[in-house]
Order: structure tokens, then C-alpha cells, then sequence
DNA sequence: CAGAGCCCCTGGCGGC
DNA sequence: TGCCGCCAGGGGCTCT
């Protein structure tokens, strides 16, 4: 479910609403929850009690929040130091919790703060989870895999592209790849695409660089479009924070609009798969 | 190293 | 009512 705009829209809200709160308690229902996290569900629970959350962080569709012990005057650099990374999965959420409601049914773990208010992650499809990891270079160690996002000073946009060029997979499938440019999934990658009139079929040794760098233009603009107005909602399975729906899905010119008519040319948009995910383009100006 | 194929889950929906 | 297959904003692991 979520991508960069809404996974960046989650962390705004938990960023404001947590940070400099000091963790009570930590409690988590589901195993599977806190998987990568080796020596086990107790040993997470134990580490974040009585750590104060200093901060948040991201990259692409990782999001972390940052911990202290919270001893005066000894507060970890914002360089180092220890992180609570969060992934959303395909059906995640975090919910700033304040009025004591009755728990989720997909409820699969809890930050308890001192002040009583909570925070809350639920996930639906549990491919979601929670992880502590050590931070280097203000960035979470086990995340030294995943590529910067557009918005990352580190981005280099002309080594990215030439990085495409060398991809013999489809460019649709190369998008998705979060291992030289992270944060784009399935809608803006289908929503990129439409802008740049590229099918996703093509493969990435098949641009032009001058078209590559156009492509990721196009992802930087589609994802502070989104951004802008909260990200994209389809249902309930993505809301912020505090629960509010995103507007981006009217905004959308492919994503979800199969048999519906083309926002430039006016044809049917189709449908196809692609890497075993849908992909939707228009068959007449995406080349 | 890039790429392909598989796995991990919980539902909603439409067809029979 | 059921059962079945398909679909859904994710990524990790293993093998070639």
C-alpha cells in the first residue's frame, strides 16, 4: 500500500506527535511483526522501555523513529545511536492513539507513553514490521541496501539514469527496485510512466539517457504532487496518523483506471502484468 | 552482480 | 451457503 508520499505523510504525523515522548511500555501481539529483529519479541519489548523518542527519519518507504536513553545532557547524536525502524508492508499503518479506544482487530503492536497516550500498528496482512537497528550516518545500518529517494541530498539523478541504462528488465519492473532509487511502488511508478509516455514494458537499456532522466523527473514531480495533498487513499487501508484519508487518487491519470479514457488522448486505458504486478498505461501515447 | 522465481499474509470480490 | 480463483500501495531469500 503505501509509498513515499504516504509513508512521509505517516511519519509527519508520528514525528509530531511523539517526539520527546518517553516510551512506558512496548508491547507486541504478533511474532511476525518484529521478525527481523533476531533475539526475539522479549528482547524488543525490554529494549524500548524508558527510551524518549528524539526524532524520525525515512527513506524511501522505511521510516524510523529516533531513541535515547533520556538521561540529561547525553542525548546520542543525531549521527548515531539507536533507531525504531518501521515498515509498512503493503497494509500497515501507525495511529497516534489518545482516547483509550478499544483495540483494532489487526492490532499487531503498541508504544505505551508515559503520558498515557499511545501509538498504535496495525497491519492487516502482517508484511509490515518493526525493527531496532543501530543508526550510521543518520541512517539505520540494516537499511544499507536501499537506495536514497528523489528527495535525499545523496540522490544523483544522472548516475541513477545511467544506472538504468545498463538494466536489461523492464523499466515498470526496474522502478519498483528499491536498490538505486527507492520510494516509487506500484501506483507512481504506473503513474511515471503516463507522464513520460513510456510503456512499461520497455526495458531500461532501451532509453535514451536524456529519457531516463525525463522518467525521474517525472517520479520526483508525481511524489511531491502527492505528497502535497497527503498521498493517495483507496479505502481504509491507508489513512495517516490521526486517520485522515489522502486526496491524490483523484489526481491519478492511470493507476486503477483500466476501460476508463486516457487524460491526454482520450483512449482506453489497459491493463497488464508486469513483474506479477498490474501495470496500467495508455496503449496509444505511452511508446 | 543482475535477474528470475519463489515465499511470506489477510481479506474482499465475483463466478459457479 | 460454500468453494475457488483472482486481486491488493510491500520486500526478502535463494539460486543461476
Amino acid at each position: 500500500m503505501p509509498e513515499l508520499p504516504e509513508v512521509e505523510t505517516v511519519r509527519r504525523g508520528v514525528d509530531e506527535a511523539f517526539r520527546g515522548g518517553l516510551i512506558r511500555a512496548a508491547e507486541v501481539y504478533n511474532p511476525r511483526t518484529v521478525r527481523r529483529h533476531v533475539t526475539g519479541i522479549d528482547d524488543f519489548q525490554l529494549s524500548l522501555k524508558g527510551l524518549q523518542v528524539t526524532g524520525s527519519g525515512r527513506r524511501g518507504k522505511f521510516m524510523w523513529l529516533t531513541l535515547a536513553e533520556p538521561v540529561d545532557g547525553s542525548q546520542a547524536s543525531p549521527q548515531g545511536g539507536r533507531a525504531l525502524v518501521c515498515h509498512l508492508g503493503m497494509s500497515g499503518q501507525l495511529h497516534v492513539v489518545t482516547d483509550g479506544r478499544e483495540a483494532h482487530k489487526h492490532l499487531r503492536g503498541r508504544l505505551r507513553f508515559a503520558d498515557e497516550r499511545e501509538l498504535w500498528f496495525i497491519d492487516q496482512r502482517t508484511f509490515g514490521y518493526w525493527d531496532l537497528a543501530e543508526l550510521e550516518d543518520a541512517v539505520p545500518k540494516t537499511m544499507a541496501h536501499i537506495a536514497p529517494d528523489v528527495f535525499e541530498a545523496q540522490f544523483d539523478a544522472t548516475l541513477a539514469a545511467e544506472r538504468l541504462l545498463r538494466r536489461t528488465i523492464e523499466v515498470k519492473k526496474a522502478l519498483l527496485d528499491q536498490t538505486w532509487i527507492s520510494g516509487v511502488g506500484n501506483i507512481y511508478a504506473d503513474e511515471a510512466l503516463w507522464r513520460a509516455r513510456l510503456r512499461g514494458r520497455r526495458s531500461g537499456d532501451s532509453l535514451s539517457k536524456r529519457k531516463a532522466l525525463e522518467l525521474l523527473g517525472h517520479v520526483k514531480d508525481v511524489l511531491t504532487e502527492s505528497l502535497a495533498v497527503g498521498g493517495t487513499s483507496f479505502d481504509e487501508l491507508y489513512v495517516d496518523a490521526r486517520g485522515e484519508a489522502g486526496y491524490f487518487a483523484r489526481e491519478l491519470a492511470v493507476y486503477g483506471r483500466a476501460g476508463q479514457p486516457c487524460k491526454r488522448c482520450g483512449t482506453a486505458i489497459k491493463r497488464e502484468v508486469i513483474g506479477d504486478r498490474s501495470a496500467h498505461y495508455c496503449p496509444k501515447c505511452q511508446r
